[in-house]
DNA sequence: AGCACGATGCTCT
DNA sequence: GAGCATCGTGCTT
């Protein structure tokens, strides 16, 4: 077990989302170990990114957000899912990467029993496949005492990396609409 | 294999 | 009250 520290994540967006890829996201649920590559992830990256939830500023909601790096930013989205996040840089400025996909691991059969034997490629998806929810939002992910945490995994090469477009942002103006912030592998499957 | 749409409820204006 | 960092179904090619 080697968890990812605090430095880790007080780093550039960017360079946290890129070298999250391959990393092990674990969840410790009932006794049970559930463990994912992460495949897929999103840079959301202060105010002035309108695809951000934290153009509103800090809010209820997006508190978590303006907190320590390394922390999770768990929130609910169209009437069924939780996206997971992991907040980045400093205190106070706004930042996060969401992890859009996994690969499991560990504990396969009960996350695909959780989907129904469906993917856990989605943001959704995963987070379904883990039982994470908002019982999860703010704990710090480079604990284990949390029952989620994030240790270093698998390096994955740029060659296997695509960097494109975030998506389902809609309605965001450019240049934000077409700022390449999402990083995902190749082929979808990491080992 | 790809697109359109409805479900579903929280957040912010 | 509108919009949403989505998912699954069902219909079309």
């Amino acid at each position: 077990m080697n968890i990812l520290p605090h430095s880790f994540y007080n780093r550039p967006t960017l360079t946290v989302a890129r070298e999250l890829i391959g990393a092990r996201l674990v969840r410790m649920d009932r006794g049970k170990k559930l463990v994912g590559l992460i495949t897929e992830t999103e840079a959301y990256i202060s105010e002035n990114d309108l695809a951000c939830h934290c153009k509103a500023g800090r809010t209820p909601r997006t508190f978590p957000m303006y907190g320590e790096a390394g922390h999770a930013y768990v929130y609910f989205t169209y009437g069924n899912h939780w996206m997971l996040n992991v907040v980045t840089e400093e205190v106070d400025f706004p930042a996060a990467v969401l992890i859009r996909a996994i690969q499991p691991i560990e504990g396969v059969e009960l996350m695909s029993e959780r989907r129904n034997g469906r993917d856990t490629f989605g943001p959704g998806k995963l987070t379904q496949a883990m039982g994470i929810t908002k019982s999860q939002n703010t704990v710090d992910l480079t604990e284990s005492t949390h029952g989620l945490w994030i240790e270093a995994g698998v390096q994955v090469p740029n060659s296997r990396v695509t960097k494109g477009p975030r998506v389902g942002l809609n309605k965001t103006p450019e240049p934000w609409l077409s700022k390449p912030w999402r990083f995902l592998v190749k082929g979808w499957k990491i080992v």
